[in-house]
DNA sequence: ATTGATATTGATAATTATTCTCAATTAGTA
DNA sequence: TACTAATTGAGAATAATTATCAATATCAAT
């Protein structure tokens, strides 16, 4: 089963995550993945760093296969997981759809989805988050993540529909 | 895009759903969708108030297979989107993970996961679902749905884990 | 710089969940 | 009962993602 967003890891270990990404130190944002560093993977970086955030992994590849036309599908899923499972990106998934991905440079957030168009607002709320917390103590449980996604139609996309 | 939960909808029509199916008269709930009333789409409804909530669409088919042999798949899948866009059923989606469906009787809630052995646990917190509302709002968006997914240890897996 | 063990890559096959297609069958109604 | 449109089941199609594997590239030790 895959885990979301961890939730109760070190604020310390975060900022230092945001600091290299920040600093666009990819080089070391992969080897401290354990990992060898790669043309390959270092482009993976620079387009998920440079280009909007909530792509997919088929519009990372898109990216990449510009500057690099021998680059491999399988290439880009799998540093996208291994990308996600060390924390740098998080994966954002609506309804069936095909994963989207951001790096986790910024701050904690949920998503206000647009059923309409698509269009997507990032929120932060710490009143939820405080809730979500508890609601897990309640059962017994030991909270490690939360998917919060919200639906609804946009201004634009309201006055279109009447 | 599929939509998920319908929040703003009117409180009515939710009761009377809610008693056809406590009532277990399908062949009303079948007709109420336009539909014509048959042997598979009966047993769906069966499996689906008979059984445990939270089941695959793999899972209502094992179960319902066994009392028409001949079923097929497709009617299965067919008839669960059939029953969640008229809000009788709903769909409960987590990761990337096979669509899990529960009859819509019950009282709208969330649901916390343990990660782990998969455990769900089902809860409903007014507090945050107001604070939603909030958010959205905010943002101009008119709330349609939202997905609440909280992921954690459970009591049990704490301990094995340790 | 050269080497060599090991990790990574890209092509492609495999998987999984779900939807589509279509000819045969059936339900609801006249 | 007879007609017509909806429904069905089989299997093909699709879409997203993962696995396999031989060829290639990285990097630490020379
Ligand atoms: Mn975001
Ligand atoms: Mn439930
Ligand atoms: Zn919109
Ligand atoms: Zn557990």
């Amino acid at each position: 089963m895959t885990l979301p967003r961890q939730h109760s890891e070190r604020h310390a270990e975060k900022l230092v995550r945001r600091e290299k990404i920040e600093s666009k130190n990819f080089k070391n944002i992969i080897r401290d993945m354990g990992m060898k560093v790669t043309d390959q993977r270092l482009l993976i970086l620079e387009a998920l760093t440079a280009g909007r955030a909530h792509v997919t992994a088929q519009e990372v590849f898109e990216v990449v296969v510009e500057k690099d036309a021998s680059i491999g599908f399988a290439t880009v899923y799998r540093f996208l997981r291994k990308l996600t499972e060390s924390g740098f990106v998080n994966e954002v998934r609506m309804g069936g759809l095909a994963a989207r991905y951001e790096m986790s440079s910024q701050v904690h957030h949920d998503h206000l989805t647009c059923t309409h168009c698509g269009k997507i607002c990032e929120f932060e709320n710490h009143d939820i988050e405080k809730l979500q917390e508890s609601v897990a103590k309640q059962f017994g449980y030991q909270l490690t993540g939360h998917v919060l996604e919200l639906y609804g139609l946009c201004r634009d996309c309201q006055k279109k529909s009447t």
